[in-house]
RNA sequence: GCCAGCUUAGCUCAGUUGGUAGAGCAGCUGAUUCGUAAUCAGCAGGUCAAGAGUUCAAGUCUCUUAGCUGGCUCCA
């Protein structure tokens, strides 16, 4: 039989390993960096989209099959593979070292692995140099994983002999009659595989940290010891994705916002709740007015409700039934009030003020609302996970013919705003979940809407089944922080159902009452959360245009702190955001600081500039761009500014 | 909420087997007037997260509470 190895046919005998066909196939050095191969069978191979099966390098070359390609230990593939198999030897070690802890699944995930143990202690990071080093003389002995194919009965006995009760129930749960386990040393676990050859290709990991995670995902299971671990190919991979976290650590945007003085929080007094510093406030201010224009612009009208409602009306929407467990309450005399945690009834109640003809159609009512949710105190995190937080919230009501253009119409504005910032973003479909209200027709017709408008688009999205809103299906955008952790922020949500129970109405052509549709829509999500991916994004350079203090004046002498009084006044009056130092400090000393504060342009003033009446522009990427005057220095600032506006649709006014 | 770890000066962190708290930066004072990432000196700054316990003695050991950090979806 002759199989198709890197495009050259190679002779299979009967019999032969998969690792036989390979190693004649490959130079012997070549050979070494395979973890396992994947086979294409002749009919598949030829179709378009032959995808083959993954199989061990001791598996005989199975019947019928094509091409045989390696699976090298640095792809991707590889990786995963070294990243499970790896996970197997911690498992090993554990097992070793902690006889009486049971295993449950240990799966290769993005940067890693992972393996769930239930142990009567849970583990620390103090008991991963015993791990690793247990681990570390398994990789050194290169001992070979084994893979033996068994009835299910019979494996059901092994692992009930063991005491190994997730295995068992696993196995149970298991389609076909038999199942494959792997033996590697001492220990034997039930796996689909396929695994790397030997052990040797796990030396390269590391264990990274501890958690509790419960089975199979839910909070009614015991909780499992999980350790988390990652492993590479080779120890300089290992070494260079451990650099990169300690980098994605300097980007945090929690250190950042204190470094650049633009938050802080006061967890023992508002956990959860920003205070927001002048400079941070600055910045917010730049991003919500040129936030608030750009709607205005696209045919938004600006509103706001108040914070505090009536119990009865959130009982009437239906947040007090889907919502309650994070809402805040409370009481004054003898009543009830509930803070706000979404914007929509205040709008609904505003539509409610006038009766609107459908000619008045699409109605978009937007607020940049300030919300109250109680989170979980685990959840939060930074700017990324609040518990007040302020929303760019919109609704847009509009007839059932309108729905579809005014969805695309949002759309569009979200990739406006990515395009301008340059983001990379994820899109989701969510559909109904368990707890919710509203019909069945009316959650179909919603979802049908929002599929289409995304197709319409071309954007590729996926579809989180049961993840919608109570009152209705959604698209969200998700953004990625330092860590490659994903963050909700935009999120576009169709809703039959509210207008329904505030009874809505529009007076259509026929001169009858109508009931409108609603869009929940959020483009930044978060105005907290976006300024938190914003800084991440930037590593704290936030563009000149959204920069709080976008040149500094620095003076080397005291001779010349009245020139740079005199000359921050002419800046400021040109319309750029222009500090000073005019500290007794080293110039060297300034300019360090200045650096560190991220001000984009930094602004000499000697003796050699207050005689030529200019300033010495240096850049924060260290560029110097020599002497300049006041008015060029603001038409470079400006063109800076104005800069990433010429790439999409948004518009920026210099103010 | 659950699991693990953490909480010492404004910030970043030391603090031995339990013996009574220390540094750098920042702040304040003074000297210095200096050319593109840290000038020098002095001063001040702490109920060691809060509470309880063990002990002659607790930052250190035990318990409780609060907060923070990382996890808790990705099927052996």
């Amino acid at each position: 039989m002759d199989v198709l190895v890197e495009g050259r046919p190679v002779s299979a005998a009967p019999g032969a390993t998969v690792a036989d066909v390979l190693r004649e196939a490959l130079s012997g050095k070549k050979f070494k960096t395979v973890a396992a191969a994947r086979a294409v069978d002749a009919d598949a191979a030829a179709g378009e989209k032959a995808e083959g099966r993954l199989l061990d390098l001791s598996a005989p070359v199975p019947e019928g099959c094509a091409v045989l390609e390696p699976v090298f230990a640095d792809s991707p593939e590889g990786l995963a593979l070294i990243r499970h198999s790896t996970a197997h030897v911690m498992a090993a070690a554990v097992k070793k070292l902690f006889p009486k802890a049971r295993v449950a699944i240990g799966p290769a995930i993005d940067n890693g692995f992972y393996y769930d143990f239930d142990v009567e202690r849970p583990f620390s990071s103090e008991d991963f140099a015993a791990i690793e080093g247990e681990m570390q003389r398994m990789a050194e002995a290169a001992l070979p994983f084994t893979r033996e194919d068994v009835a299910k009965a019979v494996a059901l006995e092994r692992f009930k002999d063991m005491g190994e009760t997730y295995k068992v129930e696993l196995i149970e749960n298991l389609p076909g009659d038999t199942v494959s386990l792997y033996t590697c040393g001492d220990f034997t676990d039930l796996c689909r595989g396929p695994h790397v050859p030997h052990t040797g290709f796990a030396r390269a990991s590391k264990l990274m940290s501890v958690a509790g995670a419960y089975w199979h995902g839910d909070e009614k299971n015991p909780m499992l010891s999980r350790i988390y671990g990652t492993a590479f190919a080779d120890k300089k991979s290992l070494d260079a994705y451990l650099h990169k976290l300690e980098e994605a650590k300097r980007r945090d945007h929690r250190k950042l916002g204190r470094e650049l003085s633009l938050f802080t929080f006061h967890e023992d007094v508002a956990p959860g709740m920003v205070f927001w510093l002048p400079k941070g406030m600055l910045v917010r201010t730049i991003l919500e007015d040129f936030w608030r224009k750009e709607h205005l612009r696209r045919g938004y009208d600006i509103v706001q409700g108040p914070q505090l409602l009536r119990v009865e009306t959130w009982q009437r929407s239906g947040h007090y039934d889907h919502y309650r467990e994070n809402m805040y309450f409370t009481q004054i005399e003898e009543d009830a009030y509930g803070i706000k945690p979404m914007n929509c009834i205040g709008h609904m109640l505003l539509y409610r003020h006038e009766l609107h003809s459908y000619r008045d159609l699409p109605q978009r009512y937007f607020e940049l609302g300030v919300v109250h949710r109680h989170e979980k105190s685990g959840v939060l995190h930074g700017l990324l996970r609040v518990r007040q937080f302020t929303q760019d919230d919109a609704h847009i009501l509009c007839t059932p013919e309108q729905l579809q253009g005014e969805i695309l119409g949002v759309i569009h504005l979200i990739r406006a705003l990515m395009e301008l910032f340059g983001f990379e973003y994820k899109v989701a479909v969510s559909t109904r979940p368990e707890s919710s209200i509203g019909t069945d027709e009316a959650w179909e017709q919603a979802t049908g809407a929002l599929i289409s408008a995304v197709e319409a688009t071309g954007l590729p999205y996926e579809i989180n089944a049961g993840d919608g809103a109570f009152y209705g299906p959604k698209i969200d955008v998700r953004l990625l922080d330092s860590l490659g952790r994903e963050w909700q922020c935009s999120t576009i949500q169709v809703d039959f159902t509210l207008p329904e129970r505030f009874d809505l109405v529009y007076v259509g052509q026929d001169g009858e009452r109508h009931r409108p549709v609603m869009v929940h829509r959020a483009i930044m999500g978060s105005v907290e959360r976006f300024i938190g991916v914003l800084i991440e994004h930037y590593a704290g350079a936030l563009p000149t245009w959204l920069a709080p203090e976008q040149a500094r004046l620095l003076t080397v002498t005291d001779e010349a702190a009245s020139a740079a009084k005199r000359l921050r006044g002419e800046l400021l009056e040109l319309g750029i955001r222009t500090g000073e130092d005019t500290r007794n400090e080293k110039l060297g000393f300034k300019v360090r600081e200045a650096q560190l504060a991220k001000v984009p342009y930094m602004l000499v003033v000697g003796e050699k500039e207050v005689q030529a009446g200019g300033v010495s522009v240096r850049l924060r990427s260290g560029e110097n761009l020599g002497l300049k005057s006041v008015a060029e220095v603001a038409a470079l600032v400006r063109a800076d500014a104005e800069e990433p506006f010429k790439r999409g649709g948004m518009r920026y006014s210099f103010s």
